[in-house]
This record gives structure tokens, C-alpha cells and sequence, in this order.
DNA sequence: TTGTAAGCGTTATCAG
DNA sequence: CTGATAACGCTTACAA
């Protein structure tokens, strides 16, 4: 079968111990080293994560928790943490959620019995009570893009108010007054600061708000699509409609081109997140764009910092700046050319 | 600390061999049984997957090998295969090669170190050495996408042949001659496989191949952008042009837009595989479909029952059928309805 | 620096 | 059906 340190220690005529110890970067005698690293190629020894995890209580893997793998936005996330786990060595265990909260809750049960090192986690709700419970069991967990209240976590966000808030500025700048925004469910911390967002720039700008202005959307695949046509029958209908998340972004795209109205002329239209096919859209889509693989990258370095014991700063809330594109998705009604 | 079994044998008043055997499933005395789970719930006691593994050689996870998490055509792949990891309790282990042999072969490496109880790779090129050591290892390994020549191995692929053949055959029944194809690295299965179906399209077809059409680029994001330029810039160029995977498709969206010239009018455009924004585009796109969901789950399943030692049919290749969309972004170039 | 040996938490064998 | 006990492959005191 596989060799093992015993093998190891036979060839090369010495202790289990001094291999182990040569394995473990412990000082070795030269002459020992060179005998045991002969004695490695020799055999073609492996060692067994498992053996070295029953004595350390490590797995040397974390867990990744998202709501949905086929999402560009949790995708993007995960390209950035790979670099980091790379380096130190662990393995990425995903789970899809697939955006509910007994599947997330489950998903925490099974990364706590394969005894993962960490957990990352983009929540789906505001719901925290199963990340306590990993919180209790001493595993490190960092949450990404959403904040849960009343939970003391780490986590690494978008900037949301504010993007919101350039987004919503841009529109007005543009001549708007009547803005509509595809808000997402209130018990999501970022659908909320988008909306809070969207209610500073009005407010800043001297523009009533209309609450039938607002619509309220699920932030799922295909979901909103009623959202908007709640928008689209009101008699005094918006000129601009800002979505606050992926998935509603796209809803809209396929609800303009179903409706035949077209963005930028019979609609002004301002999306979140970016895609390379946004850009390819006639017009391209206004975005407010985040930072995805810094978050992921954040994400990472944090939760290895935790789980090598450094618990500096706990509880570390780090806040991304994002940025906006602007295009012709958001139609110019006011003859000065803005900067 | 975590408790054990041997706490948990212990406040049930049995021996640890008792509670080992109710954990796994083994017939034990009602009575011992109901003072088991009593203890189980009084102590929270979880099993450790470590001691078991060292035991049993058995890690119950396994690895995935892609060459991107971004790329639309992996995911949906992955998302195939969770439902089927899920329920046998495996977690999946993602790796990402950035479409780099080197760092196939030494994810590869990372994951037998690791001890998965298996793997799926969607290789990036036809070298299999390293394919062939995991097999010598005695762990089983599934092949997606791609089929890699002189290597005896399981793989589920779709039938890339006639997944080309229909898209040309369709570009021809609208009157299109001049056809030209963005065709892959000819050492990637999968690509050589959807220019022999372009190429056996127009033999079928009575139409002479122009070797002038057929340009080559890699399969990564944001390649072939050269590409499209060399058949575009041919005195005598091609009506209608055929991208053989999902990132050239791309490519070649982004290069008409750059270039001012608009699809399904100055040129006949067909695509592969799908996403919703390619039906938002104007004209939305036609594509060759892939069942992304089906390969993933299939190799799942497969590489389940090889992980369970049933190695009936081995090597066992499975073609998947595809389909394709018609839209407009190819031009009619004839009079009759076509159906 | 090294060898020895006890343990990590299970499973599996064997005798009862 | 159960209990006792020897592995599994490694790390880590401890003593030398």
C-alpha cells in the first residue's frame, strides 16, 4: 500500500520521529535529511492529511458558502480568495445554498462535521443564529457582501449606500426626477443600504420621494419581473429605473426587450453589477460596479489571519469602495453636457 | 473538548465497539440503541471524519477540476453534479487550472495528496500523463468536456461533431456559402471534433472548403479577437461566421460591436453555448445548446460508481446530445421559408 | 539532535 | 449482539 513515515524512517535508518520532524521544517541533521529525502523519492511517500489532521485537529480546508455557483457575482468572489488558499494550502470546499436559509443552515451543519478550518459565508438572509453556533464551536467564520445585525462577525462589504448613492446622483444629474429602483428584500442588510442610498440622493438632491416609485423584488434568478411592470402601469410612470443587484438587472434587460421599450430612450435604465455582455447591449448598461475578486481576496486573508489564532481587531467590518459606469443607458434630458 | 465516542459510550453505559456499530448502521439491541441516541443528544456529539478516514482510507470528498470558475460552461457543469455529491455526503473540492496544463498537473498533484476519493477534470489539452498516475494510484477519475486520445478513462462529453454539423447545416439551409469557422486549439478534443462537423456539413452539402475560412484561437477568455480580424479582412470574405465555443462567441460579439458591424445584417453570426444575455442582444444570437446541467451530473453519478468500486463498462465515454437556437443573427439569404 | 512511546477518534477482529 | 483491543499514520512530550 501508500508508504508511511515508518517506511520512511526504515529506508533511511532513522527514528519515525526525525522524519516526522524533517517533514515539519524542525531541524534535522544533514546527513539524516539527505538520507531521508532519498528515502521520500524513493518511495514516492505521500503523507496522510488525515493521520497528520487526527493529531493537529486541522482539515486544511474551509468551506465556501454561496447562494448560487452559477451566479457571476459569487463566481467572481471565489476567483479572488483562490490565490490566498493556494498559498497556504487549503482546499475550497463549495456549497451552493441555492438562496435559502434551511439549505445554508444545513450546509453550516455538514462544513461543521467535515470539521473544516474556516468558513466563509455570503448569507442569505439576516438570519444569524446557525453562524453563532459555528462562531460557538470556535471556528473562525467571515462573512462577505452582506452584513447580519445583531451578530458580531466579521465581514467584508461593498460600500452599498454609496453606490447606490452615485448611481441614483448620476440619473438626477441627468435631468431625472421621477426614479424608479427595483429594491430587494429588506431583510438582506445590502438591499437595504442600496435603498438607503437611493433615499440620501433624493433627499440631498431636494426630490420628493415617491413610495410608489419603490418596488420591492426577491434578488433571484428571473426574479422582479412583476416589479417592474408595477413601475411601468403606474400613470405617472418613472423615466429612470435603478436595479440594485444582479439578477434584477437582468430581469429588466429581458423585460425591456419582451416589452419592446427600449433603454436609453423609451426607459433610462441603471443596473448593478458588471458583465462583459452588459457592455454589449445597444446602448451598454449604465453599472455600479464591486470590487468581486477583492472581496473574495479580503475574505481569504482574513479568515486565514483567524484561523492561525490572530483575532486582531475581531469584530473587522471592511467596507469596498465601488465605482460607477455610466453610458447612454440613462437618457440625457437636460441640454448642458455634464461632466 | 469535542466529545467522542468513547464519552458518548461511556453515559450510554455500552462499550465504544457498541456505539461504532449504531453509528454505522449495524444491528444493536433496541435498548442500547435508544440510550445511544439519548447520549448522542445529550452530548452533541459529532463524529470525527478524520479518525474515521484514517481508518477507512476514505475522505469523502472529491475534487473538480476546472480551467475557470467564471466560465459560464463550468458552472453549470458543477451545479449538475451537487445535487448527486450531496446526497452520498461527499464535499466537492473545486480547483481551478486558469486553462494551464502546468497547474492541472499540479492541482491534480495537490489533490491526491490530499487523498480525495476521486476526481473529475475537464482537462485543458490532450496530454494525460498526469491522468494516468492518478489512474495507477487506484483512484477513480472522470473526464468532462474534452476527451483526451490514447487514455483509457471514463468521459462524459457531448457530441461535438454533430453539435457543429447542425449550426453549419443550418447556416447553409439559408443560403450561406461562404462560412467561416473560429476554430479551437486542434489539440483540444472537443475542438477538433466541431471543425471535423463544420467541415463534414459542407462536404454534405456539396460546398467546397475554403481553407482561408478556417482560423484557429485559443478557447480562453477574451481569444480570437485576431481571429475574427483575419477572416474579415479576406478579399473575399465570409457571410457568415461559426464560433466553436463560448468565450470566441464572445470575442466575436465584442469585436462586431467595436467594429460598427451589426449581426444578422453585415454578418451572419453563430454561437456556442448559452446564456441568457445572448438572447437580449439585437438579434438575440443562435447558439449550439449543451446540456451543461446533464454532463455534470452524469459524471457525478459516474464517478460515484466508480468510487464504489463498480467498475462495469469501464472505460465508459458517454456522448450527450445538443441542440441549437435559431434567431436572426443569421441572415436569410433566400426567398423560401425555411423551417 | 535523536529515539521511544503515548495518544488522536475511529473501525474491525475476535472471542464470548 | 457485545466488549476488549489492536490497528490506521502521524505528532509531540520526554528522556537520552
Amino acid at each position: 500500500m501508500m508508504p508511511t513515515i515508518k517506511d520512511v524512517a526504515k529506508l533511511a535508518n532513522v527514528s519515525i520521529g526525525t522524519v516526522s520532524r524533517y517533514l515539519n521544517g524542525y531541524n534535522v541533521k544533514e546527513e539524516n535529511k539527505k538520507k531521508i529525502e532519498l528515502a521520500i523519492k524513493e518511495l514516492d511517500f505521500k503523507f496522510n492529511p488525515m493521520a497528520k489532521g487526527l493529531r493537529t485537529n486541522k482539515t486544511f480546508s474551509v468551506g465556501v458558502l454561496i447562494p448560487s455557483i452559477t451566479d457571476i457575482f459569487c463566481t467572481q468572489v471565489i476567483e479572488g480568495m483562490q490565490e490566498t488558499f493556494d498559498k497556504y494550502n487549503y482546499s475550497i470546499i463549495i456549497c451552493d445554498t441555492r438562496n435559502k436559509l434551511e439549505n445554508e443552515i444545513e450546509k453550516v451543519k455538514f462544513l461543521m462535521a467535515k470539521r473544516v478550518d474556516g468558513i466563509i459565508i455570503m448569507p442569505v438572509s439576516n438570519n444569524g443564529e446557525h453562524i453563532k453556533l459555528i462562531q460557538n464551536s470556535g471556528m473562525p467564520v467571515v462573512l462577505i457582501d452582506r452584513l447580519i445585525e445583531n451578530l458580531s462577525c466579521d465581514t467584508i462589504v461593498c460600500d452599498n449606500v454609496n453606490g447606490a448613492y452615485e448611481a441614483v446622483e448620476n440619473i438626477i444629474r441627468r435631468g431625472h426626477r421621477k426614479i424608479g429602483i427595483i429594491a430587494g428584500p429588506q431583510n438582506i442588510y445590502t438591499a437595504k443600504e442600496r435603498l438607503e442610498g437611493y433615499r440620501r440622493a433624493l433627499n440631498d438632491y431636494n426630490i420628493e420621494i415617491n413610495e410608489s416609485f419603490i418596488v420591492y423584488s426577491e434578488y433571484k434568478k428571473g426574479a422582479g419581473y412583476e416589479a417592474y411592470e408595477r413601475l411601468l402601469n403606474l400613470k405617472d410612470r418613472p423615466s429612470a429605473i435603478f436595479a440594485t443587484n444582479y439578477e434584477t438587472t437582468l430581469t429588466g434587460i429581458i423585460f425591456f426587450k419582451n416589452m419592446g421599450i427600449s433603454i436609453g430612450e423609451d426607459i433610462s435604465f441603471f443596473g448593478y453589477d458588471q458583465t462583459e455582455l452588459f457592455q454589449m447591449l445597444t446602448p451598454p448598461l449604465s453599472v455600479v460596479v464591486q470590487p468581486m475578486n477583492e472581496i473574495g481576496k479580503d475574505a481569504a486573508e482574513l479568515l486565514v489571519k483567524r484561523m492561525n489564532g490572530d483575532m486582531s481587531f475581531f469584530p473587522l467590518i471592511k467596507r469596498l469602495k465601488t465605482s460607477i459606469v455610466v453610458t447612454d443607458s440613462i437618457k440625457n434630458l437636460i441640454d448642458t453636457k455634464i461632466e
